[in-house]
DNA sequence: TTCACTTTTAGAATTATTCTAAATTACTTG
DNA sequence: CAAGTAATTTAGAATAATTCTAAAAGTGAA
C-alpha cells in the first residue's frame, strides 16, 4: 500500500500551522480515522500513548489553534469542561449528562423554525442544539 | 402599602431550604424584580452592595441549592464559566459571544422538529437551544 | 551551516469552584 | 423564652481546568 496514509503535515500547513511533531501526532490522533470528541485531557493521554512526548500545555495550545483554524469545534457543554469535536460542519448534540459523554447527530433531519433574529449590531455566528439525556 | 413585597421566606421554605439571612438576600436580589441571568462573583457582588454579609462560598452553595430545588436553571455557554437563569420556563437563549452577555427568547415561537429519539436507556432531560452571535 | 523565528516545555500562575473544620444561626421542645 | 441539636455560614485551604512564562529545542529559509 502506497500513498493512503493522510497527508497531516499538508493539513497542517493548509490551516497556516507548522506542521511539527507534536502537532503531527495530535493531528494524527484528531483526524486520523472517524470523527472524535475530545478533552484535553483525553487527547494528551491518547497522544502520549503513541510514545511522542507531548507536555499538556502544547494539547492546549494545539486544540486553541486547531480550532481557530477551523479544523475542530468547540462544544460547551458541562460547566468546567471543554470538549472538542473533530466534525466542524453542521451538526448537533446529544449530551449524556449522567456519565458526560457526547454525541453527534445530523442536522439534516432537524429544522428549527422561529427563531427570532440577532439583536441589532451583531451577526449569527452559529445555532447549538444540545440534547441533554440521562440514563 | 402592605403585604406587597414577595415573602421570600416562604419561597425557600417551599424549596425546602431554610431561610436564612444570607438566602433571602440571594432570592431578593435573585428574585425580587424581573429576570435575570448571574454568576456566581456577579452575585456576590451584588449582595454586599446591600451590606448583608455573605461569603462567597456561600453564594456557590445557595446557587447549587436553588438550582437542584428547580428555583434556577443553570446555562453553560461559555467555558469555564456558569451563569443561572432566574428563568426556569421553557425557554432559549442568545448568547453574544464578543461580550459574554446572555439574553432569553421565548420558546414559544420556535418550533424543532426531526430531533432523533434519546439512545436507548436515556430519558429526555431537556432540549437547550442557544444562538450564539458576535458583534 | 547558520540564523531568525516558532514552538515546546516544565513548572508557576490564574481562575472558577469545592471542600474543611470551626463558629454561628435557625428551628424545635420543654 | 432558654436550651439543645442540627443546619448553615465562613475563611481559608484545596482542587481542577486552563493559561502564562522564560528558557530550551526545533523548524525552515538562505
Amino acid at each position: 500500500m502506497s500513498g493512503t496514509s493522510p497527508d497531516f503535515a499538508s493539513l497542517l500547513r493548509g490551516a497556516g500551522l507548522r506542521p511539527t511533531r507534536q502537532r503531527v501526532a495530535l493531528a494524527r490522533v484528531l483526524f486520523g480515522s472517524g470523527h472524535r470528541h475530545v478533552t484535553a485531557e483525553s487527547l494528551h493521554a491518547e497522544v502520549k500513548a503513541t510514545r511522542i512526548p507531548v507536555a499538556l500545555a502544547t494539547v492546549y495550545n494545539a486544540l486553541n489553534q486547531f480550532r481557530d483554524a477551523g479544523l475542530l469545534r468547540e462544544v460547551v457543554v458541562a460547566p468546567g469542561r471543554s470538549y472538542f469535536d473533530t466534525n466542524t460542519s453542521h451538526h448537533h448534540h446529544f449530551f449524556i449528562e449522567t456519565d458526560g459523554e457526547l454525541h453527534d447527530f445530523p442536522s439534516d433531519k432537524v429544522t428549527i423554525a422561529g427563531l427570532p433574529a440577532p439583536p441589532k449590531g451583531t451577526r449569527l455566528s452559529r445555532v447549538d442544539v444540545v440534547v441533554r439525556v440521562r440514563r
